[in-house]
DNA sequence: TGGGTGACGAATT
DNA sequence: AAATTCGCCACCC
């Protein structure tokens, strides 16, 4: 996977966003997308967190050392669709992962869905 | 370079 | 309420 300098800057906004969402909150790829400006693009949202450890360990070596991108502080749970439910994707280990990071949050997730009315997190603007 | 793909979303059965 | 359809568009062969 190869990055441009114009997916680059469309990554750092994605994790820059998620990594704002608060704890025990949880938003859609389609708000991140419109928060960054690119509200069509809610589907590349998702592959870029689909592939953020790959994404974030290169962006990171062409980065300085000060501002080098933590996934492991990277909140990724947080982001789920606008249907509040726990995107489906092939193998369910990372969707049950993903429900127990929610949970240890004190979110309630039944089945794979969550509310969005008790915990959704939709600013209409952020710090980018 | 054209067509398939998808951690999406809204509308429509 | 749940499943399908359809629009969307950057990626990736």
């Amino acid at each position: 996977m190869k990055l441009t300098d114009e997916s680059k800057a469309f990554h750092y906004a994605v994790y820059a966003v998620v990594n704002q969402i608060p704890f025990g909150c949880a938003t859609s790829y389609g708000h991140i997308a419109y928060l960054i400006g690119r509200p069509q693009n809610s589907r590349l949202v998702g592959a870029s967190l689909k592939h953020c450890h790959e994404i974030v360990r290169q962006l990171n070596l062409q980065s300085s050392e000060n501002d080098l991108i933590d996934i492991d502080r990277l909140p990724w749970w947080r982001v789920i669709s606008a249907s509040g439910i726990i995107s489906p994707r092939g193998n369910t280990a990372g969707e049950i992962l993903q429900k127990n990071l929610l949970t240890q949050e004190g979110i309630i997730v039944e089945g794979t869905k969550v509310s969005l009315d008790e915990n959704g997190w939709f600013p209409d603007d952020v710090d980018l």
